[in-house]
DNA sequence: GGCTTCCCATATGACATCTATGGGAAGGAG
DNA sequence: CTCCTTCCCATAGATGTCATATGGGAAGCC
């Protein structure tokens, strides 16, 4: 069992939106998608996962409505919103980018040319 | 001349001492390489970076003391300690499992091989 | 009826980063 | 030598995200 790792800040917005691709999914799916996805090394708490859902929803990025989960519980389903959907692209372009410098910059170096001083 | 980001939280320390690699430097030499090794994109503004350093200093990953900067300034000159090669190595190579689970996740569906429910 | 499970929710705290501000010290202009 | 600018360091306050801790409501099971 691989342990889990502690989430980068900035990046939980963009997992919940994926997890959100296919179908309106409850917290606890989304949570749980998250776990599966990634073969249990990100993991999201409840009380981390829950606010963050609704700073999407107030930022009009997904939004919700009650219904039943599948064992019957009350559950709030969330789904993408045209909006949260374009937003995921373009996050997902900024943080390329910021991957690929950084990467670029503490592998190799440089992203340009200097070198010492 | 491209916009700057803002920096992914957690990602500065590992710049910071990717800066220090190879000769003593001061803060603003930091901030400085900083921004030419990323072509602008990367920016540290001073208050952030000099709580940064301290930080870092506290936990043993660098070591400092006054001199001269090559302006004639004043200037805290910080350089790494073997703690802290060690450490960016093992940090670095978390960001590296992090960044790839983070691709395969959001760019290409799974790690493992679930779709859907 | 009491216990457990499922799902939602908030309060609280920790912490990194940004913004704003200021100070000391050296150099240059006049 | 005085004023102004530049260089470098430093901290206070605000912001925002994530972790921890806690609890509650509702369904199902024994």
């Amino acid at each position: 069992m691989p342990e889990s790792t502690a989430l980068v800040k900035g990046t939980l917005d963009m997992l919940i939106l994926r997890a959100l691709r296919w179908e309106p999914t409850h917290g606890a799916g989304v949570a749980e998608w998250m776990r599966l996805v990634t073969n249990g090394t990100l993991r999201v708490e409840e009380g981390t996962l829950y606010p963050a859902l609704r700073r999407l929803e107030a930022r009009g990025m997904i939004e919700s409505e009650w219904g039943a989960s599948e064992r019957h519980r009350k559950a709030r389903y969330y789904q993408l919103t045209p909006k949260g959907r374009e937003w995921f692209w373009t996050e997902l372009d900024k943080w390329e980018r910021y991957v690929d410098t950084m990467n670029r910059v503490l592998r190799y170096g440089t992203a340009g040319s200097i070198r010492g001083r």
